[in-house]
DNA sequence: GCAAAAAATGTGAGCGCTCACACTAGTTTG
DNA sequence: CAAACTAGTGTGAGCGCTCACATTTTTTGC
């Protein structure tokens, strides 16, 4: 009698499928791993005996083996916002369609050592490859010693000329916004930017003002907020009450600001887009259903996390890098009902 | 002159670590293992040269000895919405804080082939413990088999009373919303229900249902969506063709949909809540920012998923699972001003 | 029909780790 | 002061697999 209170069920190994087939375990393996060279009739054999006994190959003995493995990880910061949860799930739906497995690793803060924690242990799962999506600006030497050894490809930000990365040109995106709004006849445009600290919100907050400037006029007032809606919210009511009348429209940094904004118009009584014109950037699924519906930039989050492993798998089949070291997608400005002419 | 292309960075074993050290490989196992059976001095030694040779266990070794791994599993369907994605990032998390990687692997509809591949592919990693995500009503003999020999627990249904599993009591929120209607004094209440297939969609239903008809009353029109913005927006308009005049508020499967369905009553210039009343469910973070403010039910995703893991860590720790089988959740209402007494 | 080539199979070693022990030294104990 | 510990350390085997070969069997060419 064992004396281990959950027995654990031991799974068939090569060896026991060999024992009922009567053959060595390399021939097993070697059907296991689809070689061609085994007589179609003892391939057959071994096929029904691994179903018979269910084997499936111990992950973890192939890869103290082969020194490979079928998982790639990701890093990112923590990703509660729907758009980055996006780019996991397309991440994790085409590893697998490469017969791939996703570990995800979250970081809190964006400090050297939690950077190190969360791609340590990463590593320590051998994984294949790396996504990492985060700003890693600044960073990449650490990022290189980090990674040594790991084929990675950064999302999000273009870190340095030769690492891959997938990059979304948001300046283009609101270079579209912005142009929008000044062919309407907006030139005293207000911004609400991302936190600072992300790319992203650098990257559209100078877009947008330079686009403003090179059509000849001043940028407006700009207050930041965090992403969330709630921000959006303190921030249209900041701007109504310091620079009320002092612009016509509203640059969000992201739709669920731009929500807020919208809701803090509207609670002051100001008619979007009578006399407040908002864009906002994301285009989520529900920015159509606002109140007004959002014009927005579109943001593709599944096309990023596919072109991650993409380029990801680039790298890690042949051995050397030499593909694109880029890919870049250029959004899209979707025009709905919350952008007019000022004054209409 | 090695010919591999990239020269594969060896990683520094047990051995180089003893052999610098002058020690055996077992006594550099246990300083990596916290094990108390060392000589001070020899710790310390030990320590730094890990330290110097940038030592990290080989998982994947350790694995194969111990037969034991530190990644949990997660099963899930897409989660692009953003409550599943949050219950991820939780667990996530409370796994990382016990030393324990997570591993996601979604399924795209629910089949039982589906459910085999994904569990399997979790399980040939050897996962200690599965986080099951997804409906399992009827399925739970399959999920016994495929799970054999790793706990697991499942989220968001009750399955069957010997099954561990964290529940959200949605009835009880669902109840609440409804009196709430019923005490601002409608009685005819139509429903925006989520797709069929999704127990959440059943269970919002009925308990929707049934307060209303312990109150005396008859539920009102009940339109399906897809848990979309774009769903709720075209349920309401169906609503409103169809039932128009025959309802005072509307519960909403979810604060998506909630939306959805506010703008298309502004569309149609039906004041909210002047003339309709609207609820939701969720309390995204956003919903306080609609047009009105949505009442709607807090859904707590954190706490789904560390209870998850948490209970899923009791099966794990401790070999036999007799601890309670199933923790319990009352979600609770938030008011805000998308509900009014009819007419007001 | 027989050597040579090709196809099919088997063998040994080793990936890096942990387990169950065996061993050595110093410490207690009666 | 021998017996019985204890702390600290080392040894052998084995987890389940893949690699690089060695070996056997079958096919082919002339």
């Amino acid at each position: 009698m064992n004396s281990r209170v959950r027995q654990r069920f031991r799974d068939a190994t090569l060896d026991d499928v060999a024992a009922r087939c009567g053959v060595s375990y390399q021939t097993v393996s070697r059907v296991a791993n689809g070689s061609p060279l085994v007589a179609k009739e003892t391939r057959a054999r071994i096929l029904e005996a691994i179903a018979e006994l269910n084997y499936r190959p111990n992950l973890a003995a192939r890869r103290l083996a082969t020194r490979r493995s079928n998982v790639i990880g990701m890093m990112g910061t923590r990703v509660t916002y729907s758009g980055p949860a996006k780019v996991m799930i397309a991440i994790e739906e085409s590893a697998k369609r490469r017969g791939y497995n996703l570990m995800f690793a979250a970081i809190e803060r964006l400090t050297d050592s939690e950077l190190g924690k969360a791609i340590g242990a990463l590593r320590e799962h051998q994984v294949a490859g790396l996504v990492l999506a985060a700003r890693l600006k600044g960073k990449i030497d650490l990022i290189r010693r980090l990674c040594r050894g790991v084929p990675f490809v950064t999302l999000g930000a273009g870190v340095a000329p030769d690492v891959p990365s997938v990059v979304v040109d948001e300046k283009h995106g609101v270079r579209a916004a912005t142009r929008h709004l000044l062919d309407l006849g907006h030139h005293r445009i207000a911004c609400i930017a991302g936190p600072p600290g992300w790319p992203a919100s650098k990257d559209r907050r100078h877009a947008c003002a330079q686009t403003i400037r090179s059509a000849g006029f001043e940028p407006g007032p700009c207050v930041v907020g965090d992403w969330s809606a709630e921000s959006g919210y303190k921030a249209a009511v900041q701007l109504l009450e310091s620079a009320s009348g002092r612009f016509t429209a509203i640059m969000a940094g992201n739709d669920h600001m731009a929500l807020g904004a919208l809701r803090a118009l509207h609670a002051n009584g100001i008619p979007v887009p009578g006399r407040v014109s908002v864009v906002g950037y994301d285009n989520l699924p529900e920015s159509g259903f606002f109140e007004p519906p959002l014009t927005t930039v579109h943001h593709d989050f599944a096309w990023e996390g596919e072109s991650c492993v993409e380029m990801l798998f680039r790298a890690i089949d042949r051995e050397s890098v030499e593909a694109p070291f880029r890919q870049v997608q250029r959004p899209q400005l979707v025009i709905r009902s919350s952008t007019a002419a000022p004054g209409s």
